[in-house]
RNA sequence: GGGCCCUUAGCUCAGGUGGUUAGAGCGCACCCCUGAUAAGGGUGAGGUCCGUGGUUCGAGUCCACGAGGGCCCA
């Protein structure tokens, strides 16, 4: 066992299991209550930083892709919290619309509306309240598991009371300046959820590849008999309600002949013929216009009476059919738009459920779906079908239940854009966009964005306050619960006590201020993205205590995905904002692009390629996982998976964690005990007596680091923070530890050893503050050992510590570029080594050092660390170049070539053939002269020239800084012997390892080998027995059955066996 | 059809404000190290920076056109 006698650290388990780690201090924090103490660290803080969190669905449990944006969004309120910042900490839940009613019904097993209707609106709503209320559990739970730290006793739920009512006062206010209207229009209906969809919901994901009948069809012209117009169509069951044919008056089109038939089309789309045929006319479009012609469908019932005729429409085009287009105002957005312009009659084919109504003849009672193909039978029945093939095109879908979209003609309620579109543009232009490319995608929305569509016609919503008087037409806004209270002549107290929600809201009746009449609400609900939009009011207390609201709106920050929120949740809070306060609700929005699975596909459930988000906890871990997302450019993709997460185990967790359980192992063999913190405040205090190189350059990059990663966040540029301390994290185990281990486990309690602790000591305690709001959990690990457990007046934890300050004077630009070149020169020099084959662990006689900066003949420790990295035993430095290669002096373009513009090509030509010698005989920063081509003569710095070294061949070295390593590859006896000391030394520490022994017990090491070992040991033996730690050595074995630990080795070719025990 | 974005090594990605020798990780080859190492490290191979023109002394970077991909809108 370790002696522990004095020792202040836990020992650190190597081999750990993070997750089984996290698990232990969740309950921890919870034990010790951490949560709460954490959200009211700053409450009377003067400062405040105000964080907005976008609603998540609480629907279903949360995925790897919510995990992501919570790390974010976690992320920033720790650090704002370390600074201290007074937030609110609120999380909220999307709570209302027709997602949770889909998967209501999916669970009560419920095919359409009606079965709503039957089961009760009263019981469903009940229903969809529960299931809301149930996943909003299971995210929260989800959350601390991910270690997201928000005030989860007080998430706002977008179905509450407050943001109900808080949506009928913006309507009110809409209403008041006219915005609000009832309209009638075609829209993109789904036929399973009985609905229309708003702009919104058509989203590009809700598009899918889908084949339908491509019908070419003929339509008789009344005048000229045997004459057809061709017209071509997706959708068949529009042709029912089909009332004209569209050409565009500036095309060119055609008579053909085929055989006895006439038929006209558009000239550029003759491919559409099918056989032979002869063009006998060429015709402008509007020659056609005012055409009768007999309409597919006209012995419906619904079709009397209707006249068919040619109309002109400009956006006709050649590109796709016949160039005459089908128009049906009652089955298409554009033909409504086109018939409303031109008086045309409009025919309604389906009802809700897209069943055909009464009119439709045959038809009526069938649904929409089904209809295709007897259409297509009978058009072929009626001699009106010309051609038939499948057509593959993207088609929108139902985004939440995926059916076919198809259009309607239906009464829906709107705000409208025009007056709002300037003035919300004016305001997104305040908001800072991140990515810079959100705030064009924003206005492109906004220009682009027709009047919102708010209404559904659905159960489980905001109830629309709009009360619509049947007898009079006219109708009402109601903007509060009093307003409604007062204005009620029935209903009340059948409503009274419940939520704003149907069916009890719609007891409730006013009078009609025109007629008298008693009036009732309209039985639509609203649109999910009201409820979302008003959160930067309803949550902030805007309706009760306007000046508690200015306290936090706008808010500083919002971050969510970026694919669809411009369209809704940013965008409605915009619509919201400008009405209500004319201002931005918020100052900077973070847009994160999507999780892809590790190829870089979709993630779907069915393609098998979804990670749950419990499993990733548990399998790789909430640090690991939050890392992932701390890296990435929130701009891409990102590709998610286990492949990943190891990588950034091994790349940056493990060595992390090694550092931190060297220290700890070594520490606590010295029972070193750190000086506490300076004002309890975690970063690296002032040096001690004569600090090492390595001492004073890593507190010159933790500085810097400190620096770094709070500009970062200060700017929310996560990555770069991220990476600035995987690049730390690299240096301190690559060169800091890497060089310094020697002075840990070194048998000495000097002042060095002190210094060498302590200095890791604290590196290791301001990286844990450091990191405390990236990786939660490990940070926590570290601090409560490193720090928490020496010093009871520190924060009880990491996250209620401040973060650390850089301190400027910390900062040494010459020692970290002189570590930096020492570093290269290790570099070449191992590829001197690789280049001659030697391995590292033999001693070299010397090595030859070029540096043209000269740091290692001005700092000897440096120089040290270079000459024990090379393993060498002794460096030498070389003045010159000239015996070793040849010099190349190039011109700095970047200083150069604004001085000198195009003549700069003479100036490379110059130095190509006079450079050398120039240089060579100039003192080094002195000017020097340089004559051109065309005889004049210039005059340039030293500084604006590059001397590169091309070396000779057969020299191993590297030219790009002007560094060189030669190494003198000659072995004698000594280093001979010397290497293989090394080399048992080597397998000695292998064979303790083997044996289990701790790294502190002492041992007695016997041997038996030929006579080149015994000179080894003759002559090496005491550093053998130093470096692992032996009392003695003896030659033979040791008798049977003593506990020894015995191995067969070879060294360098020959055998020997060697003996370790335990000494007492 | 319009707008925006992207295209850099086999793969995934970095590469303010133009600077002549474009980097990392993974993978690959060879090698090394190892009492922080179920680890790690080094060296190396591997690139017409999507293409073509242009601006410039100089373009991965700026401009134009084109190709391919993505997103948004029609």
């Amino acid at each position: 066992m370790l002696r522990r006698a004095w020792m202040p650290f836990q020992p650190v388990e190597t081999r750990l299991d993070f997750a089984a780690q996290e698990q232990a201090l969740l309950d921890w924090w919870r034990a010790r209550g951490l949560l709460a103490k954490y959200l009211s660290r700053n409450a009377s803080a003067p400062t405040r930083w105000s964080f907005l969190d976008g609603p998540i669905t609480a629907n279903n449990p949360m995925g790897v892709h919510h995990a992501g944006g919570r790390t974010y969004k976690g992320l920033f309120c720790r650090y704002h919290t370390m600074l201290g910042h007074r937030q609110r900490y609120q999380n909220g839940f999307d709570s209302q619309g027709l997602w949770v009613e889909v998967e209501v019904e999916k669970e009560l097993g419920f095919k359409s509306k009606r079965d709503i209707e039957k089961f009760g609106i009263a019981a469903f709503v009940e229903r969809c309240k529960a299931r809301v209320l149930h996943y909003a559990g299971v995210q929260t739970q989800q959350s601390l598991r991910l270690g997201y730290w928000m005030d989860w006793d007080h998430s706002y739920y977008t179905m509450s009371d407050e943001n109900n009512y808080c949506i009928w006062l913006i309507l009110k206010r809409c209403s008041e300046r006219g915005l609000l209207y009832k309209g009638h229009d075609v829209m993109r209906w789904c036929p399973r959820c009985s609905t229309g969809l708003s702009e919104h919901e058509i989203v590009t994901e809700g598009y899918v590849e889908v084949t339908h009948p491509g019908l070419t069809v003929r339509l008789p012209l009344r005048d000229h008999p045997g004459a057809y117009l061709l017209v071509w169509t997706t959708t068949p069951w529009t042709l029912t309600s089909n009332v004209a044919v569209a050409v565009n008056p500036a095309l060119t089109y055609v008579r053909v002949e085929q055989g006895r038939d006439t038929y006209y089309l558009v000239r550029d789309r003759l491919e559409m013929l099918r056989g032979g045929y002869r063009v006998r006319e060429e015709l402008p479009g509007s020659a056609l216009v005012g055409w009768v012609y007999t309409g597919p469908f006209d012995d419906l019932p619904a079709q009397r009476g209707v006249e068919h005729r040619v109309v002109p429409w400009r956006d006709v085009s050649a590109a796709e059919g016949t160039g005459l287009v089908h128009i049906a105002p009652g089955s298409g957005a554009e033909d409504f738009a086109l018939g409303r312009d031109l008086g045309l009659p409009v025919l309604a084919p389906i009802d809700e459920f897209g069943i055909f109504a009464e009119p439709y003849g045959w038809l009526a009672g069938r649904h929409v779906y089904e209809v295709g193909a007897p259409i297509r039978d009978d058009l072929e029945k009626r001699g009106l079908l010309y051609r038939a093939e499948e057509y593959t095109h993207r088609y929108p879908v139902c985004w939440r239940c995926g059916s076919e979209l198809v259009f309607r003609l239906v009464d829906e309620w709107f705000i409208a854009m025009d007056p709002l579109r300037a003035p919300i543009m004016a305001v997104t232009e305040k908001i800072r966009w991140m990515p810079e490319f959100g705030l064009e995608r924003e206005l492109d929305w906004l220009k682009n964005m027709h009047d919102w569509m708010i209404s559904k016609k659905r159960y489980w919503g905001l109830a629309l306050p709009i009360w619509e008087c049947r007898a009079c037409r006219s109708f009402e806004v109601i903007g509060s619960e009093d307003e409604l209270r007062e204005r009620a002549v029935e209903g009340w107290d059948q409503f009274a006590g419940h939520t704003p929600h149907r069916p009890w809201i719609d007891a409730v009746k006013i009078r009609c201020p025109r007629c008298g009449g008693p009036v009732s609400r309209i039985l639509d609900v609203g649109n999910p993205w009201l409820d979302a939009g008003i959160v930067p009011y309803s949550t902030m207390g805007y309706r009760r205590d306007r000046a508690a609201w200015r306290e936090w709106f706008p808010a500083d920050f919002i971050t969510e995905a970026f694919p669809g929120q411009y369209r809704n949740w940013f965008y409605s809070m915009l619509v919201m904002s400008k009405v209500l306060e004319n201002r931005e609700p918020f100052r900077t929005c973070l847009g994160h692009a999507m999780v892809r699975d590790e190829q870089g596909r979709e993630m779907h459930k069915s393609w098998g390629n979804m990670i749950e988000f419990n499993e990733a906890a548990e399998k790789m871990g909430s640090d690991v996982l939050r890392w992932l997302y701390a890296v990435q450019n929130p701009a891409m993709n990102l590709n998610f998976g286990y492949g990943p997460a190891d990588d950034v185990r091994r790349r940056f967790i493990l060595p992390l964690w090694n550092i931190y359980a060297f220290f700890v192992t070594y520490a606590a063999l010295d029972g070193f005990t750190p000086e506490p913190l300076r004002d309890q405040q975690v970063a690296l205090g002032v040096l001690r007596g004569q600090p090492s190189v390595l001492d004073r350059w890593i507190r010159a990059l933790l500085h810097r680091l400190i620096r770094t990663v709070r500009e970062g966040l200060d700017r929310y540029d996560v990555p770069a923070a991220a990476r600035a301390i995987e690049r730390f994290v690299e240096d301190l185990s690559l060169w800091y530890v890497r060089r310094g281990r020697r002075r840990y486990w070194k048998s000495e309690r000097d002042a060095d050893k002190q210094a060498a602790n302590q200095t890791l000591y604290e590196v290791l305690a301001a990286l844990s503050c450091l990191l405390a709001p990236f990786v939660p959990f490990l940070a926590e690990a570290m601090y409560q050992n490193l720090v928490r457990s020496i010093d009871t007046r520190s924060p009880e934890s990491v996250h209620l510590c401040a973060v650390p300050a850089a301190d400027p004077a910390a900062d040494d630009p010459e020692l970290i570029e002189a570590t930096e070149r020492t570093r290269q020169l290790v570099s070449i020099g191992r590829s001197a080594r690789n280049a001659a084959k030697v391995r590292v662990r033999q001693p070299l006689a010397s090595a030859i050092i070029v540096d043209r900066s000269g740091v290692l003949q001005r700092d000897p420790e440096l120089a040290e660390h270079l000459r024990d990295e090379l393993n060498v035993k002794a460096l030498r430095f070389a003045e010159s170049y000239r015996t070793l290669g040849r010099l190349e002096v190039r011109p700095r373009f970047d200083l150069l070539g604004p001085k000198f513009g195009g003549r700069i090509t003479e100036i490379v030509e110059a130095l190509r053939d006079r450079g050398e010698a120039i240089v060579e005989g100039t003192p080094e920063r002195e000017p020097f002269r340089l004559a051109l081509a065309r005889g004049d003569e210039i005059v340039l710095e030293r500084a604006e020239v590059e001397v590169r070294v091309h070396w000779h061949p057969g020299l191993v070295g590297a030219g790009e800084t002007g560094a060189w390593v030669v190494l003198d590859a000659t072995l004698t006896g000594d280093l001979v012997r010397e290497g293989m000391a090394r080399e048992l030394v080597h397998q000695i520490q292998q064979l303790r390892k083997e044996a289990g022994f701790q790294i502190a017990d002492r041992i007695t090491l016997y041997y038996e080998g030929d006579s080149a070992l015994a000179e080894v040991l003759r002559t090496h033996g005491d550093y053998v027995l130093r470096e692992v730690l032996g009392e003695e050595a003896r030659a033979g074995l040791p008798p049977a059955g003593a506990p020894v630990h015995r191995k067969a080795l070879r060294l360098d070719g020959r055998e020997l066996t060697v003996g370790i025990a335990q000494t007492a």
